[in-house]
DNA sequence: TACATACGCAATCAAATGGTTGCACAAAAT
DNA sequence: ATTTTGTGCAACCATTTGATTGCGTATGTA
């Protein structure tokens, strides 16, 4: 099963889980007390994040510890680029230009 | 009614409007052309995009023309930036200082 | 050995999601 | 004036989602 990078991030807490990992690798049962729902609906939500790639484990003893795939987030970063020349200033200018042409009606 | 700006962009089908529309605005009908999906099933999808502000629409007559709104798309690229640190070459310790000050973001 | 701990997996359920169809209404065309 | 076109809204439906509960298993501890 594989989960889609968008959809893995579409969801509150586990946007926060990946926070939560970003500088230091955590278990569920460490992450769970972070929030207020049961540690199996955290699992749920890192099965998720490991399905997208953004998550990988590794396990010591009956631990296991969750870390951020910086890698796989530098594809979110790469999809936004795309959009990031349309909020330059020389941009905004046009789009002041064209609301000014055409101004909101409704 | 208030989308989240995460659960707008979950969905491919929004993705790929937000690409169509990024450097020029068009009409519901113009948009459905590229897609499988119903005409109404697109503008539920306009209809999400447009609650999470990442799109502005201006009416023409008796067409609706839906743009990019590429500040709205900035926040997302803000909350990719907090984790930048973490897959760039230089990772030194001014990197590892501002991630830890930076507050959580969800 | 016996018990406690850390964890994943399966079943279940209410709520949300994405799609379709039908309808209403305003603007444009005939 | 009548018809066509562009659009939003509501109702409905199958699927997905997020959460809980219960259970099985492997690891650590008394």
């Amino acid at each position: 099963m594989e989960t889609d990078l968008f959809h893995a991030i579409a969801d509150p807490t586990r946007r926060a889980i990946l926070v939560l990992i970003a500088t230091q690798a955590m278990t569920p049962n460490a992450l769970a007390e972070h929030f207020d729902s049961s540690r199996q609906a955290v699992s749920k939500h890192i099965k998720v994040l490991t399905e997208s790639q953004l998550v990988t484990q590794a396990k010591q003893g009956r631990e296991i510890y969750y870390q951020l795939n910086p890698k796989k987030m530098r594809e979110l970063d790469q999809w936004v680029s795309q959009f990031k020349a349309l909020w330059e200033d020389r941009f905004d200018q046009l789009d002041q230009l064209l609301l000014t042409l055409k101004p909101n009606q409704q």
